[in-house]
DNA sequence: TCCTACGGCGCT
DNA sequence: AAAGCGCCGTAGGA
């Protein structure tokens, strides 16, 4: 034990000739001070701690003296907190500069910190900084948890309340109008503690009673099997983990389900551990009374209703392989319906819902913890936050939202999980061979940058090795050894190397190096690598999808993104053959891709939202929409317009669609060489024209001025904070494209369920926001192409009034697709 | 050592 | 800066 009489000094008297025998980094020669004590009065309303003195508070002998002490001082003065009501302490009482500190000095520190802690007694502590924070509550991102109050993780303490608060030597690391806005939120994060503190807000211990129990022998575990079963409607969640070091990968045979857990009610949980986690574990289950829990929760799985916090895109997966349970009856989640209720990105994490919308305190940080007994208790936790928040969110659904969660998104979600489990097939051999291909061809133009002269001269001056990667680098050769003029800026106003300043200069061969050495690397860095090292054990890829990823209701892919490949004519640019990447992707054995594209979909939901007749009139009529568009403003016949005027109503088109300002619009005209005369008469035609589109543009602006978010017809909700240019640009371009892709959703649950029934052995592999591709039989492709087309042709609601389109491509692999001609049923020669 | 921010770039 | 994404490597702070 250390020397605690160490600590007992407050109420204004110091010492700094003190010595610690506690850990050897007293006597480091650097510090003044040995093992410096906090300094205030007891029963302190507030204790603030941060990591460890600096150097002026080191000199002086006292914590928060020194150059950032300073500066809280003042802080604390503005946020209207007494000094006089402030103890100051650290973590860490001896830290010398640079030091890396060991557990051993850490340990002692803290016996230190807690002695101290039960003497002040604060009413609160405030966390100066991600280092204390993590310290005192084991959480990490102070950023997230700004404005939060946690719980202590220290041993003893946990029922004391911590606030986070930034450290405020970052003032010091910034200039200007950001320093000022940054200690302005540091002032007004510290006024917020005091109100929490003076009004009693927020408080540890004030949830409702929990009624949680863990298995700990198989007895128990029967009996809490008995009782979930007299339930019908249960929240469910499964802990897994890896048994070992290696990432997880599909089939996760080296991942096991760890623990599944149950909830019936607010405050009740249960949690059944299957599989010892921890050197503390107290599981000894034998593989007779494994397989018996096992049977039972598998029947748990197939017979009753179950919701959970993303059950059916992670969980089930796992309900699959170690249950047997293909699908089970879902019939909410928590996580789709936050997000239906708020789409703003990262914000349906568990932990974070359960702090907003229940009266639950974090526990996050005992999976830091994780034993089986621990992982079991934060299981519990888990599942009691999934059905408090079902109660919550359940009552805040409007009908559409009811529907979306329904018959969109829950059978939506059952559909992206089974083509995720099932994956898509890679060809391995023409993966290895390309990743050989790029591995030659960067090793070549590296070598061949690096005997640049301009290169060399920048090596000899940095004496360091050139790295083609660094924006910095680059840039440096490219301003101050090549003297190029700078012609675009980055972010924080400097020198940008993005490819089109790459463009502009690169008839310089150093900069055509650069040029191509990036899209070499992005190849095989993001494209081949991602794809080789996240290959399944079956050879297949298995991306994940979320159906809460984006803000406007389009799904998105991931781990890995199938949604980005570069498409055939971007690889030609870098490789002879363009079709390499996406011609890795190929059908199940002895199959074929068929890809079902709808067309021109945005413009299409477009013209039936804005309801502008004449728009429509060009769908329904069958029309190129752009050349007719094109040939309205031109007044001309249609046969007449030529490829730059359709170009430039096309560009209209997006442009809209985006919500690009009428400036930009323009600008972009002149630069595919029209005058700008040429270019303000276009829009200025096309407004005439198009009188609906314009004015539907219009709407959508007043409609996030007056009531703040804007609704699709499908019932999907955008939320604005603020109206600026920014948001209205958003405005224009929410309804479209979260329309359309509800469309595209919409067809791939009936495509698959179509398949399913008629018992056709054709599954969707893939899908990329306005297609749906698919493997199938060959003797039953004709077959497929018309149901696929007919089902995607035929969904019919009561806005939808113009006729949605489908083309059809088919082909052995997704890079060599080739145009299906249905009525002929034949191919049409490459695209 | 880890984490975050940034510059950059692929797709619809 | 025309909307929406995911992911790479570098750079810098903690």
């Amino acid at each position: 034990m250390p020397q605690l009489s160490l600590i007992s000094i407050v109420d204004g008297e110091y010492r700094t000739d003190l010595k610690c025998a506690a850990c050897d980094l007293c006597s480091s020669p650097l510090l003044v001070t040995n093992c410096m004590p906090g300094t205030g009065p007891h029963n302190a309303t507030y204790m603030i701690v941060g990591r460890s003195p600096d150097k002026g508070d080191d000199k002086i002998g006292r914590p928060m003296t020194g150059v950032n002490g300073r500066l809280l001082h003042e802080m604390l003065r503005e946020a209207g907190i007494n000094y006089n009501n402030c103890y100051f302490t650290n973590t860490l009482r001896c830290s010398p500069f640079e030091t890396t500190i060991k557990e051993r000095q850490w340990a002692s520190c803290r016996d230190y910190f807690i002695k101290e802690l039960e003497e002040v007694n604060p009413t609160v502590l405030i966390a100066a900084g991600a280092q204390a924070m993590t310290w005192l509550t084991g959480q990490t991102g102070l950023r997230k948890l700004r404005r939060r109050g946690l719980p202590c993780a220290i041993s003893g303490q946990e029922s004391r309340l911590v606030f986070p608060i930034e450290q405020p030597a970052s003032l010091l690391n910034t200039r200007g109008p950001e320093q000022v806005v940054m200690r302005n939120s540091m002032v007004a994060d510290l006024q917020w503690i005091r109100e929490q503190t003076q009004s009693g807000n927020i408080m540890l211990g004030g949830d409702i009673p929990k009624d949680y129990r863990v298995a700990m022998t198989p007895q128990q575990a029967d009996d809490i099997l008995d009782e979930i079963e007299t339930h019908d409607l249960l929240a469910c969640d499964l802990e897994t983990g890896s048994t070992e070091w290696e990432p997880m990968l599909f089939p996760y045979s080296n991942g096991r389900v760890v623990a599944v857990g149950f909830s019936w009610g607010p405050g009740i949980a249960r949690a059944i551990p299957l599989y010892a986690r921890g050197v503390d574990s107290f599981l000894l289950w034998t593989d007779k009374i494994y397989e018996h829990i096992k049977t039972r929760l598998a029947k748990i799985f197939r017979e009753k209703k179950l919701f959970g916090q993303n059950f059916l895109s992670f969980d089930q997966k796992w309900v699959r392989s170690s249950f047997g349970v293909d699908f089970c009856n879902i019939d909410f989640d928590t996580m789709v319906a936050h997000y239906l209720l708020d789409e703003e990105r990262g914000t349906h994490g568990l932990e974070r819902l359960a702090l907003v919308y229940t009266t639950m305190s974090p526990w996050k940080s005992l999976f830091a913890l994780a034993d089986t007994n621990n992982l079991c208790r934060y299981l519990c936790h888990d599942v009691d936050a999934t059905w408090r928040l079902r109660e919550v969110f359940e009552p805040m659904l409007s009908q559409k939202q009811k529907w979306l969660l329904q018959e969109l998104l829950l059978p939506l979600s059952d559909v992206l999980m089974d083509v995720e489990y099932k994956g898509v097939r890679v060809a391995d051999e023409a993966l290895e061979n390309l990743n050989g291909v790029l591995t030659k061809k960067i090793v070549s133009v590296t070598s061949r940058v690096r005997k640049r002269q301009q290169v060399r001269g920048w090596e000899s001056v940095n004496n360091d090795e050139f790295n083609p990667g660094s924006p910095v680098q680059v840039a440096d050769i490219m301003q101050n050894y090549m003297k190029l003029k700078c012609i675009k800026r980055t972010g924080s106003q400097a020198f940008s190397t993005d490819k089109e300043v790459l463009a502009h200069y690169n008839s310089r061969p150093f900069v055509a190096d650069i040029e191509m050495w990036r899209r070499l690397m992005k190849l095989q860095s993001t494209y081949v690598e991602q794809t080789r090292r996240l290959l399944g054990e079956d050879g297949k890829a298995h991306t994940s999808y979320k159906v809460h990823g984006t803000v406007t209701g389009r799904i998105s892919s991931s781990s890995p993104n199938l949604m980005n490949l570069p498409r055939n004519d971007t690889v030609a640019k870098i490789l002879d053959d363009g079709s390499l990447i996406k011609s890795l992707f190929v059908p199940d054995e002895g199959q074929v891709l068929l890809q079902a594209d709808y067309s021109q979909i945005e413009l299409r939901v477009m013209a039936c939202l804005s309801g502008d007749e004449r728009f429509c009139g060009f769908f329904r009529e069958g029309k190129d929409a752009h050349a007719a568009t094109a040939a309205v403003v031109q007044s001309c016949l249609i046969e007449q317009v030529t490829k730059e005027q359709r170009q430039g109503a096309k560009k209209v088109g997006f442009g809209i669609i985006y919500g690009m300002g009428e400036e930009s619009l323009i600008k972009s005209f002149v630069e595919e060489g029209n005058t700008e005369s040429a270019a303000r008469k276009f829009l200025s035609d096309h407004k005439t024209a198009f009188p609906g589109v314009w004015r539907y543009m219009g709407m959508q602006e007043r409609m996030i001025r007056m009531q703040k978010y804007q609704e699709t017809p499908f019932g999907r909700r955008r939320r604005y904070t603020e109206v600026n240019q920014e948001s209205i640009r958003q405005a224009y371009n929410f309804p479209t494209q979260s329309t359309a892709s509800d469309l595209t959703l919409l067809s791939i649950i009936r495509i698959y369920h179509a398949m399913k029934q008629l018992g056709i052995q054709a599954r969707i592999v893939l899908t990329v926001y306005d297609s749906i591709i698919l493997s199938v039989p060959m003797e039953k492709f004709w077959e497929v192409a018309r149901i696929v087309k007919h089902l995607m042709e035929s969904l019919s609601f009561h806005w939808l009034t113009v006729p949605i389109k489908v083309d059809l491509e088919a082909g052995m692999d997704w890079g060599h697709l080739k145009k299906v001609d249905l009525e002929n049923q034949s191919f049409k020669s490459d695209i």
